[in-house]
DNA sequence: AAGTCTCGCAACCGCGACGTT
DNA sequence: CAACGTCGCGGTTGCGAGACT
């Protein structure tokens, strides 16, 4: 079993109570966001500050769109993948209402197989050999049923997933034209508020953004969604 | 019908980034 | 400028539900 992520006996683990929640969701209504550190205690919850905030963000937020996922919020996800690579978070700034947690296991249940069923590498989005193609329904259903999941073959830590995000943009001519009907001329640019709702999101993926994505001053890019 | 397997979601953990002192 | 504390992100895991044998 994992290890606590923090020392204090007396928390709660595990699944959130109706009760719990709605604690949570009274005590930001009423003082909002933020001092996770200090929440739990200051709303009568028996959590640790880290487990409030991540229940708030992927859960409770009044904000979130929850179910399944429309197709042109995939193709937004995939495209935004092969540009930013696994930034969770960023690509969770553009699908209103999406949470980073939300959005990676979309990823890595249902677009990551999509991708290897179309004969294309999800780490890289190019056309991999080493993946089935369109036209190899043999090969591709051994590869979907046999352990390309997250859970038998977790993604390996490497240099090379690190740098995926100029790796797979710089193959986007190679998809474009493998894949006719998937629209991946895509750019960036810093989230609108009417988009990116929350003070937090503006607060942090500004910064980040600009500093990650932009090489220099003239290369501003625009997303279009 | 019962047992086993697979999948998807919610939650946890470790670590790096950032802010404060 | 180093040390410390907090926050946020991404990777990973556990568990329940449904599919399969």
């Amino acid at each position: 079993m994992r290890k606590p992520c923090c020392d204090k006996q007396d928390t709660n683990k595990g699944a959130w109570s109706k009760q719990e929640d709605q604690k949570l969701i009274d005590y930001i209504r009423k003082n909002g966001e933020g001092c996770w550190r200090t929440l739990p205690q200051a709303a009568g919850l028996l959590r640790c500050g880290k487990s409030c905030r991540l229940r708030w963000i992927n859960y409770l937020r009044p904000d979130l769109k929850r179910g399944d996922f429309a197709e042109d919020e995939e193709d937004l996800i995939i495209k935004l993948h092969a540009l930013l690579g696994n930034r969770w978070s960023l690509i969770a700034g553009r699908p209103p209402g999406r949470t980073d947690n939300e959005v990676k296991n979309y990823w890595n249940s249902h677009l990551r197989r999509k991708l290897i069923n179309m004969g294309i590498d999800p780490n890289n989005h190019r056309l991999s050999h080493n993946f089935p193609r369109p036209r190899d329904p043999c090969t591709a259903a051994t590869a979907t049923s046999s352990g390309l999941n997250n859970h038998a073959s977790p993604p390996v830590k490497s240099v090379g997933d690190n740098d995926q995000t100029s790796d797979a943009g710089s193959c986007l001519d190679d998809n474009r034209r493998a894949l006719p009907d998937l629209n991946l001329d895509v750019a960036i640019t810093i989230p609108q508020p009417s988009v990116d709702t929350t003070e937090e999101a503006k607060k942090h993926n500004e910064p980040k953004v600009s500093r990650e994505l932009e090489p220099g001053p003239s290369s501003t890019l625009l997303l279009f969604g």
